[in-house]
DNA sequence: ACCGTTAACTTAACGGCGACAACCTGAGGG
DNA sequence: CCCTCAGGTTGTCGCCGTTAAGTTAACGGT
């Protein structure tokens, strides 16, 4: 009754136990595939967790091959990355939509704390996928975007006069402090977090824009006058 | 001549390739493999990172069989924490250092920050792994810890009158503010990061105990006087 | 001196994973 | 009608974490 080395033979089929089974994409249409292998991965991550989203497993829920995931995305990690790219956009507009209902570059500055705070917690896996996973070249893209999203702001604060120093170390100082705010919650359950989220994420960015405020008049202080 | 199934018949033998071979331990010394455990898996951790170790590779790297391991953790993650625990006592310890040196609050709160900053840019492996991993019961240990080491010296702000307002919010805060400090950093390769990691640390420190203090006279006029 | 008990390990195997090389297939243009 | 090649598939490899079941040697009791 032992049948010696047990290996399963094989792969689920494509389409054996569920997924509708896929009708072939055709001649130039093949980016169809990656859609719904974005789609797939995402509903995956929702339901599942980042673990629930194996290659196998996406292919399977699109009623497609394992290997033919690899015609669309070099590996596992740029799938994924992929997935959480599409949500990190938001928060691009987000920022955007902000800046132009505001005048007062720190009034901004605190708003768009308060945004990238609520968008982390929004989005607690695709922001922890990127922001605290192994670092490839998407996620350094969206790191970049935010990070001069801030900048872009902290300038318009210094050359109103509200802030002083250098403008790269005051930003990464205030991104810093963002950061923390949201992953500190997104890495315990949510059972755990604060009752008020809305005050939770404001007090955070107020911490970050007025201790950056602090941190300029000290620097100020310092080196100049 | 196709063999059908073809696993490999086996794991690498107990000292086959690498390690001395181990002497069975004494009768009533079988921490003593758990020992040597920790330490393979740290100079393992800290010379092919985290995914380096394995449970392969640490079995191995102390002459034993794999499963033996489990002898005395429950799986690869408790392993992982295990190794970090051991230094995360350190930081506990230059807490209390601290403040037998500090008699005024507020500068104590600040010290403490930056240790705390120095400490996560000293180990950024072991912070990585216990501060955003998955949770477990260690990692919660610690982070309670941490989170107790802050709040006792907010506290002794509020009792001196310089911070004001929910002393565990409060805390929460400025937490948030540090984490984020060392895990921006520790994301990304040491290539990127500031050259100044002092003066990085104690600017970082400076935003979070004086953003908390900006963010308490908030909430004191507020909700008082 | 023997012997049962049990701590401290080992061998063997399971099931699953990411990744790859090599093959197949059917729609579209000539 | 047949040829081509994009759009897939089959079959494996070599890892991984983990578990079940067996083996060996130190000790306590008689």
């Amino acid at each position: 009754m032992t049948k010696g080395p047990g290996r399963t033979t094989a792969d689920g089929r494509a389409g054996t136990t569920e997924g509708r089974r896929r009708s072939r994409a055709k001649r130039g249409h093949g980016g169809r595939l990656r859609d719904e292998l974005i789609e797939a991965a995402g509903t995956l991550l929702d339901d599942a967790g980042e673990d629930g989203v194996t290659i196998r497993a996406v292919a399977q829920a699109v009623g497609v091959s394992t290997p033919s995931v690899y015609l669309h995305f070099d590996n596992r990690l740029e799938l994924l990355h992929t997935v959480c790219l599409g949500v990190w956009d938001e928060l691009g507009r987000r920022m955007l939509s902000i800046s132009a209902q505001t005048t007062d570059p720190f009034t901004e500055l605190h708003q768009r704390s308060v945004a990238y705070i609520r968008f982390g917690l929004d989005h607690p896996l695709r922001y922890r996928l990127v922001a605290t996973g192994p670092a490839t070249a998407a996620t350094e893209q969206v790191a970049d975007a935010c990070f001069r999203f801030l900048r872009e702001t902290v300038q318009r604060c210094a050359d109103a006069g509200v802030l002083h120093g250098d403008v790269t170390a005051l930003t990464r100082a205030i991104c810093a402090s963002l950061h923390g705010a949201v992953s500190l919650l997104i890495l315990q359950p949510t059972s755990k977090w604060p009752d008020d989220i809305p005050q939770y994420a404001d007090d955070a960015a107020t911490l970050a824009c007025q201790g950056a405020a602090a941190l300029s008049r000290a620097h100020h202080g310092r080196y100049e006058t």
